[in-house]
DNA sequence: TTATTAAGTAACTAACTAGTGCGTTACTTG
DNA sequence: CAAGTAACGCACTAGTTAGTTACTTAATAA
């Protein structure tokens, strides 16, 4: 939560309370969901305030989400992956971002409603293609160096490896309320994260070896 | 769509509309974003109908996804799989998982808003435990078979496989508009589906085989 | 000190939305 | 065929909701 004095004019301060604040109330409810009034209040900033800086409802929503992508593509670099072992690496990206995933609920229920919606609102955000062509190549750049040294079978698509990460960790978040009543098993115990991961591990390492 | 003439009384036919349209908006909106009235006018009934006939508008959500729900584990279990090999019960599943999402796009919406509100409205629904037993005995079934004649390894846990298979499916399908654009990529062309479910059916493979 | 600009507020509005009161119309059964 | 019951419809209400209008207050530069 993103805390600041009132009654001093700050408008960097208020912007921001206001985004941490939308991000919350976003990722709770949904876009159709969550309420501007709401926002602002929690916010601790007027309603207008938000129209003033953000325009309307949905540029706000657009904002959140870019922010929320580049958030994880800029961490996702930052793991420098390419000083790793190739297996080490894909082992790391897959326990990160499971971590990631379990550390920032609010992301996931973001990318759904992103695209319950269609994805309209990151439509046309350069900024966020660009981070994840760097992304893709990463994870591209491992594949080829474990082909290479003979740890990885060739010809495993990137793009689909990735879709396949991030698949086997945030399906198992996402739906953990259904998946716990259907399945009659505890989801988010210590215990279950911890066997879910290395099942996730297993998964992967065992779609790419040689 | 269900199409019944209208003017002529048929308590079931009109309960059916409603159905039917309650699952396309909810399924197209989500729960929050549906609105009564369109629901009303979609089935062609009046808007008292639904709340006669259903209480409100969280109960018909209610029906709404145990139906849905109820449909797909049906649709599971008519599969026969413990008549087939262990390694074709399972790729047989898998594609009937992929399939099953691609003719039924409401199903993974309705489940995404179920999740968004913690699964809520089926938490109590024996029904849906009871048909879910079943199909996680199907799969453990396909398991054990598979171990004893020497085609899959042991100890894999059913749960954890059901999870994966369901996965790596429904994530491109959900996810499959911000993948579009951050991937730069199609992902609903004839020739992208047929290759995720390949490589699905590839991942799955790679994980079970002894 | 004063003029200007930006930050901030409260009260409002027009459109919407879930739910209802109350009446009408058709079918069914004794 | 009469009377009861269930299906159906209109028009309303009480409460919301995104967005706005018109204003006050603080910071800043001349």
């Amino acid at each position: 939560m993103v805390e600041t004095k009132k009654g001093v004019r700050d408008a960097n301060a208020t912007k921001a309370r206001i985004l941490d604040a939308a991000k919350g109330e976003f990722a709770r409810l949904g876009l159709g969901g969550a309420r501007v009034d709401e926002i602002a209040e929690k916010a601790k900033a007027n309603k207008r305030m938000i129209y003033h800086y953000f325009g309307n409802k949905e540029e706000l929503f657009k904002v959140v989400l870019e922010e929320a992508y580049l958030d994880i593509r800029g961490a996702e670099l930052s793991l420098e992956l390419e000083h790793l072992a190739p297996d080490e690496a894909l082992k790391t990206l897959v326990r990160f971002t499971w971590n990631y995933y379990l550390e920032n609920p609010a992301f996931i229920r973001l990318v759904n409603s992103e695209n319950l919606h269609q994805a309209r609102h990151i439509a046309e955000s350069d900024r966020l293609v660009d981070a994840s062509r760097k992304f893709t190549d990463l994870v591209g750049g491992i594949l080829k160096r474990g082909e290479k040294d003979g740890v990885f079978r060739k010809g495993i698509d990137p793009v689909q490896l990735n879709i396949t990460i991030a698949a086997i960790g945030y399906y198992y978040l996402t739906n953990r309320f259904t998946g716990a009543i259907l399945f009659e098993r505890e989801f988010m115990s210590k215990e279950a994260l911890q066997e879910r991961l290395e099942f996730n591990l297993d998964t992967v390492m065992r779609l790419v070896v040689a």
